[in-house]
DNA sequence: TGTACATCAGTGAACGCGCGTTCACTGATGTAC
DNA sequence: TGTACATCAGTGAACGCGCGTTCACTGATGTAC
């Protein structure tokens, strides 16, 4: 049983979800730190109470973002599988919808950040790669059982390129029709529990 | 017949160039005026002689990186065409190769910049969505005559994507896993002349 | 329960730096005769 | 071919703004007795 969080603690996580937001909708280099403790309720000048750096608030917002939608795909597996549903079915329809086309900033961090990760200093680049595997390893619980790890690089890959490329093309027939053609290709040829 | 290119003309090519290898090594926000004049060999000064404004600069050297791998890209199905050979295995093995994933700034801007387009300034964000179009034309005509767009937007997604996350993991053995692990299933699924 | 004091979280002004943009000026290139 | 002048490309100093970071201070919370 932990113990009840401090305010301190409080504020802490206050601005830590409002860099994850921030991260995912403006990239690494559009989170500001007067921004985001605004976001928060807050004005600047205590920031550097909460986090060494601007840096050391990144790091934590990209984890952040990573375990909020990580639990969120997880359930989706448990629960489709609970119904005796395919959970990879789930995975692919959820990632590559319509919500999640629209929803960046609540969405999955290594999409709204794949193309920026490799530039970033080495520990912010440490917890990207931490959040690829994890991403790769969330789709190979999807899989049925004895499913190789090469098969859920192949998807995890399919499902982030084919999300930014929709987003890019825009929430419309454009990049809807990306999406589509990604699912049915999919669960085409991984769906076959 | 074009006459041939005045010195400032010239001058504009070389900055372009620059602009193009800075975008793709450093993102949009990594393109500093300062710093690209300086790699053309010429002091900052004199760059609005040349363009309206940075995200003027920035249009073009998109346009420009997605022209010159567009070119190379295109090349290489003529040849392996020519040969008698597969041209999406010569797509597919380019595009996941090791010279690909760590070279960046010489490689394919959708790829360098993708989970970024969409945050973009409209004309950039336009320019964007046209190098996503010639991505996806560039692997409907490696393959096989009469595949759909849909074949086509599926594998330019799981390209980009598997490039993407690949570079992330970075240029060892884990990031070169990830290259082949989408250079078989592509093949072994879509390489069927 | 109440008072005095220490600790803690947050405020807001200020600093320094980098960067996009502007502009008066210089040296080179090209043209007229 | 040579001279005078206009045009053009590039220089370098300066400006303004945004942003990360620092710091002295304030008001609130918690603790000792």
């Amino acid at each position: 049983m932990t113990s009840p969080p401090t305010r301190r603690e409080v504020t802490h996580e206050r601005i830590v979800d409002a860099a994850a937001r921030a991260l995912r909708r403006n990239g690494y280099a559009g989170v500001g730190v007067a921004d985001v403790m605004k976001q928060a309720g807050l004005t600047h000048g205590g920031f550097y109470a909460h986090f060494e750096s601007r840096d050391a608030l990144l790091a934590e917002a990209v984890e952040r973002a990573g375990r909020d939608t990580g639990v969120v795909m997880n359930q989706r597996i448990e629960t489709s599988r609970a119904r005796g549903e395919s959970a990879l079915r789930a995975v692919v329809e959820g990632y590559l919808s319509d919500a999640h086309l629209s929803g960046t900033e609540s969405g999955c961090v290594v999409a709204a950040l794949s193309s920026e990760m490799p530039r970033q200093s080495p520990a912010l680049l440490a917890r990207a790669v931490e959040r690829v595997r994890k991403l790769v390893a969330m789709v190979q619980r999807a899989l049925p059982e004895g499913a190789s790890k090469e098969q859920a690089m192949v998807i995890a890959a399919t499902l982030v390129g084919t999300l930014q490329l929709a987003r890019t093309l825009g929430a419309n027939s454009q990049g809807n029709a990306m999406l589509a053609a990604s699912r049915s290709a999919l669960l085409a040829q991984y769906d076959t529990e």
